[in-house]
DNA sequence: GGACTTAAGTAGGTAAAATTACAAAAGTCA
DNA sequence: TGACTTTTGTAATTTTACCTACTTAAGTCC
């Protein structure tokens, strides 16, 4: 019987198959690929022994019943840290992305200076074979550098750093793997937005796509940056809380407030939406997504009620006719999911399966995955 | 010795060394992807006999001189077409993308109504085996199925259809093949941009990605499209027709009235680049592409220099500081030399080729290469 | 309980792909 | 002219990656 699928179906393509195209049983596999059963009964078989995947009794079609296959999510554990200029967050996953401990972390003096102590409270949380490590950076990822030579020192598996954003929206990104094409906007403190485009995170040239915190929005106060009415300056978290005048202190108040029904911080979320969709629509009308997502302190439901107002009224028809914008389904804790699907795509990637299989077929090597 | 490449060096993917990676010898060949002399001699022949590779005698370094390997543009042709609303070009390119020949043609009512037309001066001016057909058409290329269906019926070969300023990116991406994000701006009567992102050509979730022409810039009047101040409408073909009150008829008119000196033409355009360059600021604000090329019949240094001026004053630091704006290599062939790359792309990726090859090994049969 | 159904493992075999080893061709250089 | 270098071709062999056929396993249905 010939081959159906144009790809050649290496085990780390079928652990593919299993995690993300939802195929559960050796025979599905054999179907789906073309395959003969006893090749992949084999390349299963790879997959048991390396632990990546696991083997449960499974309920009969009036048949045998077939074995239920399952990703092990359990097979070991990824260390993710988000970092911002003065505190951040790290975290142990599972390979399944699922976060097993977290705990705050202070990085005084930014990521580099504070990468010993993420380091050691690291060490502290181990558990289970270390098979990567993501973090998130703010700004540009490429100036972080050291940051990833210190990790690559202690940790011996592929380290992936990317900027805050971009993070997110690769983590929003799988949580929703039909959608092809979308933004990830974070409104907190600063604003910054991650693409999606064709199924692949979008750096740009230089690493600065996406960096809209700096377009110029209609009407506007004077921005560090030295261009007047950047929208980070006009709807950025520090314009909002000058704007309520002392009656919150930080973002998460800010956002209490407006979710008990503040009148005043309403309209200014709602205010600061507005402004967030001009730039927003812009970006829309360049690169049409299928979805524009709203994570960060400031996304609740007024801002994107705001964002939505501006976008539908200012982007042209045919980018916004079958246009959705949605809340993160993230959560508080975007930055360390999204860290963790980074570097899971990585290491779980068929090409990196592939070659880890080879160079290592035994259970118990010190890093048989990646 | 094992492999050095990680992508398996088929057939087709020998033949893009040789096109795209300079590779000229079979001894070459061997190094670079660390496969043996007997497997490259083997996937060459099958090259030579295909009509896709042509052999030449080469110079000795000090021993025999190996034989020189091209990549054959003579082997076959493809036939292209940039249509407008009522007018359009069409022409017969070789597989190296050059032009053999070409004509304007009268498509009255648009695409659809005039492909009869176009498919009959094609068959005039057929020579040697047509490969493939690439068409570029105004607007979105979704809505033209009609036209791939009828060139399908006549010619049993690859057809790619696509929007006119996607496929100008695409050959000027061609051009500058270590560009990989570049954004490609036509101003002409409409005013659209192509984007390639990653090296990519990106066409959004709906296939409208790079439709700035409908982004309002600040001032300006009502468009057509509803919306108040589309660059469009204060900066396309028809508003600069109408600032110049009748001294110019049509665009290349317009243009050939600027490069004779006349200070109102120049005025007019330089004022159109600056209404341009707001868009192409927050374009490239939020893709943060290496380059950008202008080109459509506006397109001329007293347009660039006013989208220079405000792009490089707009748009964020991070992303202007190594961007490079610069008009379009391709000149006025654009259109055609743009829909070449696009089905040459096509049918001379390695999987293309690979299958062609495995369907019809024989050089005199009808399709040999897609 | 026995026939039927579906799933999975085993053994042996085959065809393709790539390698090694050997041989020949075609130049340079003294 | 002959030694040396580099490239290319040929033949036999090995390796890889599959497949087919058969057997065993484990359930359902009458």
């Amino acid at each position: 019987m010939p081959r159906v699928t144009g790809a050649a179906a290496t085990t780390g393509e079928i652990l593919r198959l299993i995690r993300e195209e939802e195929l559960h049983t050796r025979a599905e596999l054999a179907r789906v690929t073309g395959l003969s059963r006893p090749v992949i009964g084999q390349r299963v078989n790879e997959l048991l022994e390396a632990g990546l995947v696991t083997e449960s009794p499974g309920v009969s079609s009036g048949g045998r019943p077939a074995a239920r296959l399952e990703f092990n999510g359990a097979g070991g554990t990824v260390l993710v840290a988000s970092l911002g200029h003065t505190h951040g967050h790290l975290a142990v996953c599972d390979l399944a992305g699922a976060i097993l401990h977290q705990e705050p972390v202070e990085v005084a003096g930014g990521p580099e200076a504070g990468i010993g102590a993420v380091l050691d409270l690291w060490r502290a949380l181990e558990r289970g074979p270390v098979r990567g490590v993501g973090i998130a950076v703010p700004g540009a990822s490429a100036e972080h550098e050291p940051v990833v030579a210190a990790v690559a020192e202690r940790y011996p598996v592929p380290v992936c750093i990317d900027n805050d954003v971009n993070v997110m929206a690769l983590g929003e990104h799988r949580l929703r793997h039909d959608v092809d094409d979308l933004l990830f906007v974070k409104a907190s403190t600063g604003i910054g937005a991650g693409i999606v485009s064709g199924g692949r995170l979008q750096r740009g040239a230089y690493g600065s796509a996406g960096e809209i915190g700096h377009i110029p929005v209609p009407d506007g106060l004077l921005c560090g940056c030295g261009t007047v009415g950047c929208v980070e300056t006009v709807a950025g978290g520090a314009a909002l809380l000058a704007q309520l005048e002392g009656r919150a202190a930080n973002l998460p108040e800010l956002a209490a407030l407006a979710r008990a029904g503040d009148l005043e911080a309403v309209a200014v979320l709602r205010d600061a939406g507005r402004r967030i969709g001009e730039v927003v629509a812009a970006s829309v009308n360049v690169l049409n997504p299928a979805l524009v997502v709203l994570g960060g302190d400031l996304a609740g439901k007024n801002l994107i009620a705001g964002v939505r107002e501006t976008v539908y009224q200012r982007a042209a028809a045919a980018a916004t006719r079958r246009l959705r914008i949605e809340p993160s389904l993230l959560g508080d804790d975007a930055g360390l999911l999204g860290c963790a699907t980074m570097i899971l795509d990585h290491i779980l990637s068929p090409r990196a399966v592939d070659t880890a299989l080879r160079a290592a077929p035994s259970p118990q090597d010190p890093t048989p995955v990646p």
